[in-house]
Parts: structure tokens; sequence; C-alpha cells
DNA sequence: AATCTGCATATTGTATACAGAATACTAAAC
DNA sequence: GTTTAGTATTCTGTATACAATATGCAGATT
């Protein structure tokens, strides 16, 4: 069975990298023409991705202006934060026990984490790569889809906050105590821990932002 | 100051009316060029329009094969029942203390929908209005934009509901005691109740879906 | 009769075209 | 020298065109 994709995403993973890798600064333009030439493609799956992207809010559309890259508020990542926190404790609640397995896995990934200095991307690959372990048994798949959704957000926020901060905490500490509570399968413990965990990580993200 | 709004919100808003009103029905293939003929206006914003539907599970889209309104499951019923509800509570609880008028306002609604008898839409529109008044003072405006977003879900399942089974309980009862506690600014309680409030309205429906 | 095959049609996903609005540029007026 | 009016250009939003794929149907085949 040969899966045919839509270009429209392939264009959306496309410009969600350009943000990333920082050839779109935040709050620069962007002309749909330009990024149809550059990727080869035709205004209309741009047009279609950059559309979605701004219904995520990684990117803003003004009538008649066009499309920019939005712009770091630390308002908005508080925001978002708030929302993710409560959602992937709510994750966390309908996950049942977490198998052996997956913690052994999550203590791995936290491993990696502590032991990985001064590469930014992999940093932050690794802590979502633990959040999405962390919620996989999760049955609710709307809930993950809007969690993979949401991440969009802070994860611009943790890429300039690292690459310029050079702080690389994210705290694998947290991350210990977390699975160390689902070990005894203390869910209430685990689920205050972790919304500790996002409350500190908000607010350390929320502070550098504001100078 | 003239404003000038993108041709795609007219038309999402147009499908979805006309999901509502029954023209489109659940499973229904969808074709962008009926469409856009009937509305008078061209594929591309039409098309737009459904890719935003899709991506809010109103609509299915498969590659090479359009679109589809989206059948009634209750499964994704109960997925986006949980997460409005834990963001709705979440909304409530950033609210900070509730204005008295605002509690009047809500009392009305609430007195106004007891008496609607039989007006589906009606009830729906005014159920839904409790519920933005309520949280009408959520400082986090993208919290708020979810729960909107959100609401497209469930609001399907209760127009079928409503529909169907003539049933208009939708508990005003439950938001009088809501009300109740937010009067003594008793925020657990009226927190608790209101979670409450949606286990039992997801719960109804649910039942009702399967049969 | 039921299933398969090839053709005609319809529909989709993407590309391009076009009209109007926004921005940039030029040059005159103060 | 700064501002401003007018024009040229660019860019956006929408419409249309096009190529490829999916759908439906008539006739052939078992």
């Amino acid at each position: 069975m040969i899966i045919r994709t839509p270009l429209r995403n392939e264009v959306y993973r496309a410009i969600l990298e350009l943000i990333y890798r920082g050839d779109l600064a935040a709050g620069a333009r962007v002309r749909d023409t330009v990024l149809a030439s550059q990727l080869g493609v035709s205004r209309t799956p741009v047009r279609e991705a950059l559309l979605r992207l701004s219904r995520e809010g990684v990117v803003d559309a003004d009538m008649g202006r066009g499309f920019t890259v939005g712009r770091l508020d630390p308002v908005e990542m508080r925001e978002t934060g708030a929302i993710l926190s409560a959602l992937e404790c709510l994750a966390l609640e309908h996950c049942g026990e977490i198998p052996p397995e997956r913690l052994a896995r999550l203590s791995e990934i936290d491993g990696e984490l502590a032991r990985t200095r001064g590469d930014v991307d992999r940093c932050i690959a690794l802590d979502e790569e633990w959040h999405r372990t962390l919620l996989q048994d999760c049955p609710n798949r709307r809930l993950r889809d809007i969690i993979a959704t949401l991440w969009q957000v802070p994860r611009r926020y943790m890429r300039a906050y690292l690459r310029e901060a050079g702080r690389v905490s994210l705290s694998t500490q947290h991350h210990a105590r977390i699975i160390e509570a689902l070990r005894r399968n203390d869910r209430a413990t685990a689920a205050e821990r972790f919304s500790h965990h996002w409350q500190r990580g908000i607010e350390e993200l929320g502070a550098w932002i504001e100078r």
C-alpha cells in the first residue's frame, strides 16, 4: 500500500524547520511567493500550510498584509504553557499504569538528556521525546493530537532560550522525581510533580523573555 | 475603520451552518465545486475552510478523495468532552472572582433556557452562551480560543441528540448549583460541580449515541 | 448472473492568472 | 531638509486552468 501525502504537509514541516533554524526570524514577514519558489512548489500548498500555522499560533495572518512569523511574547508563552500543563496532566491521568519498559525508556532518555550539553536541538528533541513517551499510553487520541499541536509554541521559546541563554537545565531531576513517583504507581504525586515541573519551566522561560 | 474579512471565514461559517442544519449530513461527501457554486465563490476559499474544519475534527480529509462530513462517533465525543471539561475548569480557575453582574446574567440565561422548550437551536445557543459568559473573564485568550474551537464537536452531537431524542435537559439545575457556589465565591466547589456537570452531559450523550 | 476490463467522466490537488490593495519610490512643495 | 502627493511596483486574496487520479458504467468474459 503506497501512501501519497499532500504537498501542504511537507511544506508545513519545511516552514517549521525554517522557523526553528532561524532562517525565518520572529516578526519577519513571510512572502508566500518566495517560499514557493524556494521550496519549488506553487503558492497554493504554501498558503495552505501558512493558514494552518496561523491557526496554531506560530504565524500571524493579517488580512491584506499576508503572513508574519509570530513574535516571542511572554504572555503567549505563559498562556500556552498553562494549557499544555493542564492537558498533559490530564493525559497522564488517562494513561493508566505506566508499563515498566516505558519507565525504563523514560529514564534512558533522561540520562541521555543529562549527558547532552551544548547541542540545543538535541536537548529539545530529547525533552519532547520524554514527554511524548510519558503520554504515549494515553488512549485519548485527540488529546495527544492537541498536545502535539500546542507544543509548536513552547518549542520556539525553548529554542531561543537555550540558544541565547546557554542554559540547558530543563531539569532532568524533575523528570527523575516524576518517574520515581510513577514507579510506586503514586499517580497523584506524579501528576503534582508534573504540573510543578511545567510551572517551573514556564516561569524560567517567561522571566528570561522579559529580560 | 472598515474591516475586511477573508472570504474563507465567511465560507467557514456557512459550511458549519450547512452541517448544523443537516443539509450536509454526517458521513456525506463534500464536493468543493458544488459548495463553491452554491455559495457563489471559487474553490479556493472553500478548500481553505474545509482544510480548517478538517483540522478541527468536523470534517475528514482523505488524500485524493476529498472531504466528507465527520460521522458521529461516541469515542470522539467522549474524547473531546474530556478535554473541554478540563479546559473549561482551567479557564474557570483563571477567572478570578466572577463579578455580580456576570452572575446575574448567568442566572438570566439559565432562566431563559429553562423556559425554552422545543426550540433545539435556541437551547443549544443559550447553553453555549451560558458557558461563554461564565468564562468571559478568563484572561487567557488562547485558552478561550481553543475552547471555542473544540466546541464545534459536542455542538454537533447535542444538536443530533436534542433533535432526535427530544430531551432538552442540559440540566439548568446544574447550572444553578454552579452559580450558587460562585456566589459564595467557593471556587473549589464550583469547579467540582462544573466538572461533574460536564461528565454527566458527556455520559448522557455517549449513552444515546451508542443506542 | 456475477465479475472483470477498458473507456468516459468527474473530482481532486496543485499551478497559474488576475484584480485590487498595500508598500516603495519619485519628485514637487513648503 | 522634511514632508507629501502621485505613481509604479509588489504582493495578497481569489478565481481559473490543468494534469493526474478516482469513480462509474457498458460491454466482454467466465
